[in-house]
DNA sequence: ATGTCGATTTGCT
DNA sequence: GCAAATCGACATA
């Protein structure tokens, strides 16, 4: 069973649960016809404009931002710190800025290439854990933001591997004290007891 | 094992 | 100017 998630799935409503439905869903990315991708282990919600963790907090819009208003099953890939490229999928439709951080992947597909990437010797887990690294592994860099997710160079299959809800462990997201109370919501999604999740 | 710090774009003040 | 959805180098222990 190989699936590519089609467009229904990311322009539902509940961004929560499309975060939640993401771990264990395949992700790939085709970069100059070299096929990379490994199983989804690690998710972040941001749900702006209301969530003050969110880019797109208070409708906020600008040229980086703009790409989070598109309709779901778009990549938003924007840059961190100056350095790290961070891919997020975005969710519901137009003109509703929700998006999904893939924050870690277990190796599946292009194991010698994500190595060298990363220009690591041998796989472990800093290799495709944590947004940064992950997005370095696949190739993925700002030039895929606005990419549509039903194309060929970056997009996600189910493979029929099902996750109960005892599966999956919720937790408070990764750097985003600034964000007051809004900081303290468990959004952030990992796969219990996957070995390839950030620390 | 744990802590500090630099890299360097984007956006807000 | 300053902080940010981070990572790795290097120091100290």
């Amino acid at each position: 069973m190989k699936i590519k998630l089609p467009r229904s799935f990311y322009t539902r409503e509940d961004v929560v649960t499309i975060s939640r439905e993401l771990l264990g869903k395949c992700l790939f990315t085709r970069i100059n016809g070299l096929l990379t991708g490994g199983l989804i282990t690690e998710t972040e919600t941001y749900r702006g404009p209301e969530d003050r963790a969110s880019h797109a907090f208070g409708g906020r819009r600008t040229q980086r931002t703009e790409i989070m208003y598109a309709t779901g099953g778009t990549a938003y890939v924007y840059l961190c710190y100056g350095i790290h490229h961070l891919f997020n999928v975005v969710t519901n439709r137009k003109d509703t800025p929700h998006a999904v951080l893939i924050r870690a992947i277990e190796p599946m597909e292009g194991i010698e290439l994500m190595l060298k990437r990363r220009k690591k010797k041998k796989m472990e887990r800093s290799v495709t854990a944590g947004p940064g690294s992950m997005s370095q592994a696949l190739g993925i860099t700002t030039v895929l933001t606005g990419v549509d997710l039903l194309g060929n160079e970056i997009w996600i299959e189910d493979r029929g591997n099902h996750l109960s809800a005892n599966q999956i462990i919720s937790t408070k997201r990764i750097g985003v004290d600034y964000a007051g109370e809004h900081a303290e919501r468990l959004w952030r999604f990992t796969i219990k007891g996957n070995l390839w999740v950030s620390k």
